[in-house]
DNA sequence: GGCCTATTTCCAGATTTCTCGAAATTCGAA
DNA sequence: TTCGAATTTCGAGAAATCTGGAAATAGGCC
């Protein structure tokens, strides 16, 4: 994964609200949560919401599916590992790190 | 860890800037590297650089020591772990959810 | 087709971020 | 104390984000 689009995950990440947001959709596990039924629950405006929600799915985090009128949202776990696997390749945060302690090599 | 939090260091990091800069300290290893060795390295202006690594440093995920005139820089394993910690209790970031699949109970 | 619900897009204002030159500050050395 | 190197703070402009109301669109159902 390129540094680009782990810093543009982490981004998406990074705001309360859609951290929440992502958190919601992860504790709906597999059947997922309508728009609709996200927007009950944080009680944020729809567009507010959308906005948000796209952002999530533009960086991988997020996937949707049509069921008739409604939109199922997903946490997207492949997008999430891959995150994690840049970091713990590139910055090694999967706390084993210190320990190792490669020295730094130039660039 | 509360969301605020986790939050905030994620959005330090959710910059591309910001994530090559700790990226390189985490390869600097224990001995860290000099605010102005990172400044050689990245190519960015002082004033640039200063204020990403305050941002670094106030969400704890850099610490700072100094060494006469020189401020050594150190990638902080202690702050990267309680975000990750996070993620994986709140948001499943360990790759683990998708099987365990706990259901959405309510907020 | 006409209607209703769910969601997105358009628009815009307020706020925050990002950038970086110039000036200030810190701290050691002579 | 005067100088010089390292770093931060100040100030400011450009760009991006965040927010949400209003209008537009998508997709069933009568």
């Amino acid at each position: 994964m390129k540094l680009e689009k782990a810093a543009s995950q982490l981004e998406a990440l990074g705001n309360p609200t859609r951290l929440q947001l992502y958190r919601t959709l992860v504790r709906a596990g597999d059947e997922g949560l309508a728009v609709g039924s996200i927007q009950d629950r944080l009680t944020i405006p729809a567009s507010t919401l959308s906005h948000h929600l796209k952002r999530l799915v533009d960086t991988g985090l997020v996937t949707q599916e049509r069921q008739a009128t409604t939109l199922i949202c997903r946490a997207h776990y492949p997008g999430m590992q891959q995150l994690i696997g840049y970091l713990a390749d590139e910055c090694c945060a999967d706390g084993t790190c210190p320990p190792v302690g490669r020295t730094a090599s130039a660039s």
